[in-house]
DNA sequence: CTCCTTTGTGTACACTTGTTCACTAACTTA
DNA sequence: TAAGTTAGTGAACAAGTGTACACAAAGGAG
């Protein structure tokens, strides 16, 4: 194995061992430097190899979100045509339940410390909120694109408050389809105004 | 004075201590009992007290946020009977502005790592979201409950996005009126689907 | 094969953290 | 006035933090 193979393997292993920590119901903001560490199986020192500081690793995992959802958004375009509201829903959920750290990540570090952060998290949902109107016009192609984007931003905000639900899901003992339904509930507010 | 009205006095200060440190950019999370002391202009130990740890605080937070949003709800009740939507949202967003600090820590805590301060969080935004839509009964009383409900449930959503905003607001030399704006559009967006 | 680059190691340091304990001083109560 | 309760103090500790440094080992280039 090369070597620049076996870094990148590494540096995988932190922001996975980041998402891990996440995961196991720990806030970003107070993930330290040793703990990924030594959960990535590496000694602190070597932190400083990959990364800077853990803010550094916080925009990495940004962009792994920014690349996931480019590779959802080839998904949906690869899809026919005329895709219904329900089965585009049916992929941004999947996506979710699929990554549920990366969705928490970006969930919790919107009220991030490190205003970069929070200035990138924002252009990424408004990008995603861009994909979504755009996806949306195949479905509602009477509907103007002006009324589409306020609309798209705010099914944006559902997906991510979604998130919180998610996260106490197991703690609750609510069933995920509940909290899908929910959100389909909230979404119908909204396309009632398209019709 | 009296030594419980001192003590109270203390216990403020440590809230507000905490809320302050929130205002100067840090996230809860990570806001440390001794730096929460410190700034109240009191020793360590003394926290104890109060608040047997943090979450304690916390959850002392969200009921200082609680009898604000009982205030504000009484001061709605004793305005006219003929409220508009704009006047009610005025009056929100005023309040949003007049205590920065605690919704942002609300915001914050939505996605804490203690559960119970999820909880009690969830139930205190989902009891504003009901306040709010007895409210907008009055400014539409031909709308049923049934669709009030889950509307006003957005209205809050935005309300709390839109604080994500405010603490940028300074940053990027945004000025609050277009963080206004821009929630009067999404909300004109919902109060479409009213219409 | 040899040298150099570079990923990961181990030790070390100064600092902050939460929490303990005994103590003081002042308000309350009897 | 005397005794008791208690909010706040100060020193101390073990644990965890970020970061600097010299070092080892192994891949890459000549």
């Amino acid at each position: 194995m090369s070597r620049e193979e076996r870094k990148r393997q590494t540096r995988k292993a932190l922001m996975d061992s980041a998402l891990g920590l996440i995961e196991q119901g720990q806030h970003f903001s107070n993930i330290s430097l040793r703990e990924v560490a030594k959960n990535a199986g590496v000694v602190p020192t070597s932190f400083y190899r990959h990364f800077q500081d853990m803010e550094e690793l916080g925009l990495n995992l940004i962009d792994e979100f920014s690349v996931l959802l480019r590779r959802v958004r080839s998904d949906v375009l690869s899809a026919e045509q005329t895709i219904t509201v329900d089965a585009l829903l049916d992929i941004y959920v999947e996506t979710i339940t699929d990554n549920p750290a990366l969705f928490m990540f970006i969930q919790q570090c919107r009220t991030s410390e490190h205003q970069e952060i929070r200035n990138t998290i924002r252009q990424e949902l408004q990008g995603l909120a861009g994909e979504l109107a755009s996806e949306l016009r195949v479905a509602f192609p009477n509907v103007s694109r002006q009324r589409l984007t306020p609309l798209s931003q705010v099914v944006v905000l559902f997906l991510m408050d979604a998130m919180i639900d998610v996260l106490d899901q197991t703690a609750l003992g609510v069933e995920q389809s509940r909290i899908v339904a929910r959100l389909l509930e909230q979404i119908g507010v909204i396309s009632a105004a398209l019709k």
